[in-house]
DNA sequence: AATTACACCAAAATAATATTGGTGTCTATT
DNA sequence: AATAGACACCAATATTATTTTGGTGTAATT
């Protein structure tokens, strides 16, 4: 490496280091970069090489070159999501999230709701197809977490919501449902609307993970 | 109501409820719809205005004409949300997910994940300013739901960072933040490093827990 | 009095353009 | 021979422009 570039990336390692660029921030493009330097943008690219692996920096096309470390979160959109992942995760997370959803329901749902949490669960048994059962269950549980008054959970809720709305997933459940089940999970839609109704916070949550439990045990058998 | 524009009604009711239009499916523009049915556009919408009350179509600027019910959920995008949530919010959603997440994560994190987390820890310990020391927090977070593999985990967690890292939320911190709390903060980060470490699932979990309840307490404490 | 025709608005989708990092090639310099 | 520079081109992304959509009001028409 010749002194002109050497010297750049002192220069740029410094700035880096001593917060003349905060975390996070965008550094100049490259083809304005080099010339403020005084070097070629070739000569550039390979200084920002050099720093990118020691994580001073990280890139993008398109983007730009920003200082620290890559953030390896918040640039993939949900329709990405969907094609990666699979009904094993999404119980997982279904799992982390609605026993505590269907205890805070159980604090806080109103009158209204709770009649619309029994309609749902009635409707979902009633349905003598799939695709219907499959809507009124999605929104039994979206009911629920609007139950719990927390805006910013309602949203994340809704990624599930659309996961499981999504005709990839629509197809996969045919294979796990079963008149066995169908039964089995009407007694639980029912006893966590009655906890809730009881403001059992405990029972509903409780009950809510017994559901989800059953549920994806059938998944498991049905896949592995 | 004339007769022209009565046919109009019966028409388009006739074919959303015998399923001419399926459940969510998008109608033609009103300045088309109108022409095909031979009135005016004033006379369609008042046709449509009908058919929204009744549940049977609903309606969004530039988007178009839906048949079916309105959806209640997911039609709101995280910037609308970061307005309407609140901090305890915010911890009651973490409170739900990330001791799961921090279970998870002890059982898988990958070594190069385990030292970035530590990492993390120490560059947030040393942070000098407040909009920096959140930063490498939210990245410690963020390292931890990555570790966990579940796609969609990761995915949803997006949703709390990009509210944490916004605007009106670092304004709010610094009004908990206090040098005695950093301090102990320091220390839960450590305990949580140490149980994902030594493959504890539950220590990790319940260091978690500790120190989320430890920072909603900060937060109530300044807020009621 | 109801309907139509028309003009305009703001939200949203779509299309077009510009910018950015990534890559290779060829020339000039050392 | 080896390195640095200048250039052209690419694909991903951001930015800007344009078009389309439902929403609203007013005047003309029937």
């Amino acid at each position: 490496m010749q002194i002109k570039t050497k010297s750049a990336l002192e220069t740029l390692r410094a700035q880096l280091t001593s917060g003349h660029y905060q975390l996070g921030a965008r550094l100049p493009s490259e083809r304005s970069l080099c010339a403020v330097l005084g070097i070629s943008r070739s000569g550039l690219r390979k200084v920002l090489s050099r720093l990118e692996a020691e994580d001073l920096v990280w890139r993008h096309v398109g983007k730009g070159t920003f200082a620290g470390p890559r953030p390896a979160l918040g640039s993939e959109s949900l329709r990405v999501i969907t094609s990666k992942t699979n009904p094993l995760e999404i119980m997982e997370a279904r799992l982390m999230l609605e026993p505590h959803i269907a205890a805070a329901a159980a604090q806080r749902a109103s009158f209204q709701e709770i009649e619309r949490l029994a309609l749902c669960a009635k409707r979902n048994h009633e349905a003598n197809d799939l695709e219907t059962n499959e809507k009124w269950d999605v929104l039994f549980h979206e009911t629920l977490v609007i139950a719990t008054r927390n805006s910013l959970l309602i949203a994340l809720y809704g990624g599930i919501s659309k996961m499981r709305l999504s005709e990839e997933w629509g197809l996969r459940k045919q294979q796990w449902i079963t008149p066995q089940n169908w039964d089995s999970f009407k007694k639980q839609h029912g006893a966590v609307v009655q906890a809730v109704r009881e403001r059992d916070e405990e029972g509903a949550e409780r009950a809510m993970r017994d559901h989800l439990v059953s549920v994806r045990q059938h998944i498991q058998s049905t896949y592995l």
